[in-house]
DNA sequence: AACTATTCATAAAA
DNA sequence: TTTTTATGAATAGTT
């Protein structure tokens, strides 16, 4: 029907399909709303290009659901389970997970203890003192490395120091060049001065101290000619 | 297209009407199948006749529920845009809390620590160390209601004892009475014979040598270690 | 359900 | 895209 017979088969050429589609989609929209009046009849209509562009018609009589409830009526099954109900599922799901996550914590942080039992708060102190043991070896460990690294500073100038004595027989030369740039950490510098086992009892100290839609375009029935063209858009997911 | 020109307007005649309903139904569906396969696209059609007979045409590359769902993923928004978005926003944000509660108790189990500073690690010290006497305070909260319990009950049966002494004159009575049900709890006992403050001392004991011997891994009594575990087995994807 | 006279839809071109 | 127009398709009214 136009200025020669066409073959019923995939339009190859992009830009031919394109326009094909765009032209013939209107024309089923017309019909299908012809159809809604002449008859009487509902109508839902919704197409999907090779685009991922949606177009919908549907008659103004009814709404896309009721039609979709009909069909499921009419087919016998339960078709569907909305994305919005297995939304709220996980929804739901997380919000326990939240809750537990929160109420671990809140323990772990001595609040909201009233509903433990005994046996239940000696396990929890057991399991706190061992958390607090990891992190305070943990600890050590980093201070160690820090100090090995601050001694080996040292003793690289000291050796530089002790070369400019020998080279220069400066003996009485300014004693500042002991002092280190030890990153201004400050028990850094008193674990040198008093050694790593020092500094761990130290610490134990402190420890005792303190306690429309961008692609769907929606025809409505009603409107004819240019305004069947009243389209709303929607995106894809 | 006819032999005359038609309005588009209600078929007042009932056999006219089904006549052109069934004409034109056919023409559509012919459309649609057509639109199909010259431009690769996926149509659902559904129509409900005046007399209720439902007739439908769906595209063979796809099923009439996968549409009505890319449908709805686009039109649902549509009627609950707000819901939804504000579903999804919701459903992000319980997701990253659960991952920052999730890494905070694993670093309050002394795991995962090797990130931190030597001040976070101070810091996490102190919070451990803080919650840690809140959880024994408790405990000890815990401990001495059991006591004073337990006194109650021996007092009630010295007086029970006293009352059976007195009123049958046997001085030499049998002394096991004496003996209360503190359900099976050493500790418990242990306060009772020692005075409440006591204990206090001797969780500081144990306290204390615990922080002599940083490597020390007590056993564990494991409900609390155990639902952290559940926790992370319902992590979801 | 067939048959046409007619209108309509649209393929190709602009 | 939209418009134009020649052409084939759809169909209203008839049989």
């Amino acid at each position: 029907m136009g200025r020669g017979k066409i073959e019923i088969k995939l339009i190859e050429n992009q830009t031919n399909r394109q326009v094909t589609y765009s032209k013939r989609r209107n024309g089923i929209f017309k019909k299908a709303q012809e159809l809604t009046v002449l008859c009487d009849a509902k109508v839902s209509l919704i197409m999907l290009s090779n685009t991922s562009k949606m177009h919908e018609y549907i008659s103004p009589t009814t709404t896309t659901k009721s039609m979709y409830d009909d069909y499921q009526k009419t087919m016998g099954i339960d078709l569907w389970r909305t994305h919005y109900e297995s939304m709220k599922d996980t929804l739901w799901k997380l919000k326990e997970i939240n809750n537990k996550l929160r109420r671990e914590i809140r323990q772990r942080l001595g609040h909201d203890l009233n509903g433990l039992s005994y046996d239940d708060l000696r396990s929890l102190e057991d399991k706190m003192q061992s958390s607090l043991d990891a992190i305070r070896e943990r600890k050590y460990h980093v201070i160690k490395t820090q100090t090995e690294t601050t001694k080996k500073k040292v003793k690289n100038l000291e050796e530089r120091r002790g070369n400019m004595l020998h080279g220069y027989e400066a003996a009485s030369e300014n004693p500042q060049y002991c002092y280190v740039d030890n990153e201004g950490d400050y028990e850094s510098a008193l674990v040198l001065a008093n050694g790593a086992n020092n500094l761990y009892t130290f610490q134990l100290h402190r420890n005792s101290d303190q306690l429309h839609h961008p692609n769907l375009h929606h025809h409505r029935g009603s409107s004819l000619g240019s305004s069947i063209t009243h389209l709303h858009d929607l995106r894809l997911a």
